[in-house]
DNA sequence: TTTTAAATAATAGTATTACTATCATAAATA
DNA sequence: TATTTATGATAGTAATACTATTATTTAAAA
């Protein structure tokens, strides 16, 4: 039996759901890769079409500009990542152990999960850290909220949120604690490789370092 | 008697100093309401030109490109910033004391210092919300960081990383912790105002809520 | 004061980007 | 079989991100 997760996203963010034609696939699929390889900022819906071997007007029938791409891609991410949450923190009962766990997940490196066909997740982690913010640093946010664009994203930090009030229900900030560790996760990650001093990690650039500092921040204010 | 700061600026960044004439100025001050007003992707030299008056050949003879003029304008307040912290914490012996300080002065929107003529911090403290980390996600990082168009975002940062060792020498992520707190001061509060259910902010929208948090957040890591 | 250099203004031009529109054809569905 | 639906191929447009040229003004050096 072949096993395939299904991540429900937000209708309005594409002109057609990508996942149900071989062209839309290849649209996310290459995405993935072309904007990994050279940035959002150099990415085209022109370049995209010629690595997938279709035309610009292909790809403009299932995403009004690449800023939505861009969205969509980051939303399926938030939504996997939320369902990764769930799945692997399941049989923890002691909240402590299910927050460190959540942790690892956030500053880890995802391997590419075989369940999800044309999406490569290790390309897509990279995606989160160098452009994720990218996602709602724009002038049209408010609009984009609205459309509930974020709510997956919304929703992870909720999870992760209430994980933080069963550590300890006093404590006051749990929503700013969960937004400051997803992007902190990120962003030490992406010092630590490109502005190290920024950071105290060491060269050998492990991810554990990362995990460490994040789990001494968040242990240190739940307490 | 008229007190004027100047900060000093990596020459690179520009092909002529904007500083040393009426257009130059023009350029600094009337970017920095452009892009306040429409955000860095709808930011034009052509645009640029028509505001000030001038033409877009004319802009291009200050600035190589528009990412360029944002690094130098973020540079800039970076600078301006580890000015303030230097002057605001002078006479400050207890580190702790010092370092809420430097948290108030991070979270805080500034006032328009009348000491820097034509560059208005208020709106520049918009600008680094919302654009801030634009400066450095790109590809282009290690080249720029290279030509040094970081240190001043650097040396801010290890200007508060000394001071929470004064606090606690022991500590072991002095730079983590600062890059993290200079970070989180401009994204918590661009969640408040944009996407407050990423934070635990009632609808005030004060800022000392975020001092609060960050407060909280480093005593209680650094403690 | 004159000469000379440097900065600016005015204009034109190019390749690329971010789209929109049209029409023909192939594939799926009723 | 008729007909909707998706794709392919091609064209076209306004805006962007520049580069180049030439004339004019301003400032510094001789």
């Amino acid at each position: 039996m072949r096993l395939e997760v299904q991540i429900k996203m937000n209708p309005t963010l594409s002109l057609r759901d990508p996942e149900q034609s071989e062209l839309g696939k290849n649209i996310i699929k290459f995405s993935i890769q072309l904007i990994n390889q050279n940035g959002f900022e150099a990415f085209t819906f022109k370049k995209l079409a010629e690595a997938i071997g279709t035309t610009e007007a292909g790809v403009y029938r299932y995403f009004e500009n690449k800023h939505k791409l861009l969205v969509y891609i980051i939303s399926w991410y938030w939504g996997w990542l939320e369902f990764q949450l769930i799945f692997q923190t399941k049989n923890i009962k002691d909240p402590v152990t299910k927050l460190k766990q959540v942790i690892v997940l956030l500053a880890s490196t995802v391997e590419d999960d075989i369940m999800t066909g044309h999406v490569d997740e290790s390309l897509l982690h990279q995606i989160l850290i160098s452009e994720g913010s990218k996602a709602y640093l724009t002038k049209h946010v408010g609009e984009d909220n609205k459309q509930q664009y974020f709510k997956p994203y919304k929703d992870l930090c909720n999870a992760v949120g209430e994980i933080i009030l069963e550590c300890n229900p006093a404590y006051k900030y749990p929503h700013s604690l969960a937004s400051t560790i997803i992007e902190s996760a990120h962003l030490q990650n992406f010092f630590m490789h490109n502005l190290p001093s920024l950071t105290d990690f060491n060269k050998s650039k492990k991810e554990t370092q990362i995990i460490n500092f994040l789990n001494d921040l968040v242990f240190k204010s739940i307490r």
